[in-house]
RNA sequence: GCGCUCGUAGUUUAGUGGUAGAACGACUGGUUGCCAAUCAGUAAAUUCGGGUUCGAUUCCCGGCGGGCGCACCA
């Protein structure tokens, strides 16, 4: 039999079918919308908060060598002097009078530059204002901004988190929050957007330690597809396979930087995207004012091959730059050489809203044969653990189904469904992305069991209701294989 | 931000210078019913503002929003 072709997903439909089961929404939508900001749903937070604690679990709980702060958003105005951003803020945008190419330039250059291809004159756009801008105070207020990264409060609370927790060298800081970027455009669904969320870290090391302990062969075996920065040099774009170890080796990367990256990679294995990531080395003209080598996570989106998480050395450039602003001291003393330092930086970074879409892109399957798209996220992300369905919605099934529902509540997101015909009822789980569907049918109530259906095969296995926690919980967690769940029963079609 | 282009229920769409029809979905009720296709019913739309006109969802202008291209992206 032929295969029927499925067309590849656009942003559009996924966008419109996010708006369907209440993932995303447009903000504002009574208003016309507002371009560059989104709305999570009742599904979409569900996902979001999910995937959010797991990336705590697996960077901060898991780990000795990590910790979490949650900063303001709105911090000193001189925080952004001090790490460089308010520098490029005077630039002024521009447009080529005669070949319409746009660019920026410094203040100081209006009137006087001319078009770098063309030589055109230029015409001034207006000014560039990348961060959001607000006011502190209600009387003569001053001006502040809404952080762009959430990177500075890391270097600027450094000394009170080393002493409060008593972290010593190499350590790091994490935190998951809300920045804001005054985008020129803001495209492609959620990906661009002015607000989103950053989960980002800090990781400080003793500023000549170039050995890395906790490298090990786990580490140095991941693989990834590398796009190095010579081959884009040449304007190519062929990938390269290789592993972590291999580029440590060939000093692409020195170790702590190879460490960081080859553990992003291992999230996104954990998550299922690992497949459509490809690691793009920066080139040196487009690194940023702060880092000395920048690798790029991109994810394979309909749109394109995107970043969707980044790691950067960072060096001492913060911790020093604070140093000057502040007139702090902001180092750690040293016992083995009895001296004060100031730590280096790695900063590995993942854009959380674009994590998500991408579990989204990778997870949005339509299936032909099932006529409706099942959304096949991992299970332990999925907004709904399990849905309950009695298949007769009255009487003694009902009440067994009521009670199911009652005491699966109290340790899964669950849901009920007791409207329209079973198929129809599947078929709004698999959208949703519930990985299992519980039905109490007519021998329930006399077996004291009922049927687990797998989302991804259809499969159904037949589990005590006693039993339905733990099972459950196994499930979910992978620690158990669903065919070994339970005995497997037949799927009755009319 | 610039250029091109688009904007009818939640979704996909029909239609008209005289205020709109459908399908799917949602909701309510019925149906001894395991993979969206059973019956009945309900709610639900012309993106917003201004102009032309006796009258505009339809024509014109502007805003907002989307798509594509350019540019930008700590």
């Amino acid at each position: 039999m032929a295969e029927k072709v499925i067309g590849k997903l656009s942003i559009d439909e996924l966008a419109t079918f996010c708006k369907r089961k209440g993932l995303v929404f447009r903000s504002s939508e009574i208003y016309g919308g507002f371009s560059g900001f989104w709305d999570y749903g009742p599904s979409g937070v569900e996902l979001f908060q999910n995937l959010k604690q797991d990336f705590w679990k697996w960077f901060v709980q898991r780990r000795e060598d990590v910790v979490g702060i949650e900063a303001s958003i709105i911090s000193h105005p001189r925080t952004w002097r001090a790490s460089g951003h308010l520098a490029s803020f005077a630039d002024i945008a521009v447009i080529c009078k005669k070949c319409k190419k746009a660019t920026k330039i410094g203040p100081l250059e209006l009137g006087k530059a001319v078009c770098p291809d063309c030589g055109g004159e230029l015409a001034s756009q207006g000014a560039f204002n990348l961060m959001f801008k607000t006011s502190v105070g209600a009387l003569n207020p001053t001006d502040a901004y809404l952080r762009g990264e959430t990177a500075q409060a890391m270097f600027m609370d450094f000394k009170q988190i080393a002493e409060t927790s008593r972290m010593q060298l190499p350590f790091g800081v994490v935190q998951i929050g809300r920045c804001f970027r005054n985008e020129i455009a803001p495209r492609d669904f959620l990906f661009r957007s002015r607000e989103f969320t950053i989960a980002e870290f800090e990781f400080f090391i003793h500023p000549e330690e170039k050995k890395c302990e906790k490298l090990d062969s786990k580490h140095k075996s991941v693989k990834i597809k590398l796009l190095d920065a010579e081959t884009q040099e040449k304007g190519k774009d062929t990938l390269k396979q290789t592993t972590i170890g291999e580029m440590v080796k060939a000093s692409k990367l020195d170790e702590w930087h190879g460490y960081w990256l080859a553990e992003q990679v291992m999230w996104f294995e954990h998550l299922g995207i690992a497949d459509k990531i490809k690691i793009r080395e920066h080139m040196k003209d487009e690194l940023s004012h702060y880092s000395s080598a920048t690798f790029d996570l991109d994810y394979e989106f309909p749109f394109g091959s995107k970043e969707i998480a980044g790691n950067a050395n960072r060096g001492q450039y913060d911790l020093t730059q604070h140093q000057k602003e502040s007139g702090q001291k902001i180092d750690v003393f040293d016992e083995s050489s009895k001296k004060r330092i100031v730590p280096k930086v790695i900063e590995p970074t993942f854009g959380m809203d674009r994590v998500f879409l991408a579990l989204l892109c990778s997870a949005y399957t339509p299936d032909t044969k099932r006529e409706n798209v099942v959304l096949r996220l991992p299970r332990f992300l999925a907004p709904v653990k399990a849905a309950i369905f009695p298949l007769i919605s009255k009487g003694p099934s009902m009440d067994l189904a009521r009670h199911i529902q009652e005491y699966l509540r109290e340790d899964f997101a669950v849901a009920f469904d007791a409207s329209g015909s079973i198929g129809r009822r599947y078929a709004r789980q698999d959208e949703a992305g519930t990985p299992y569907c519980i039905t109490v049918d007519e021998d329930s109530l006399k077996d004291k069991a009922v049927t687990i259906r797998d989302r991804d095969t259809t499969k159904q296995i037949r589990v005590k209701v006693d039993d339905l926690q733990e099972t459950l919980r196994m499930l979910i967690s992978g620690k158990l294989a669903f065919e070994k769940a339970g005995k497997v029963v037949e799927t009755r079609v009319k």
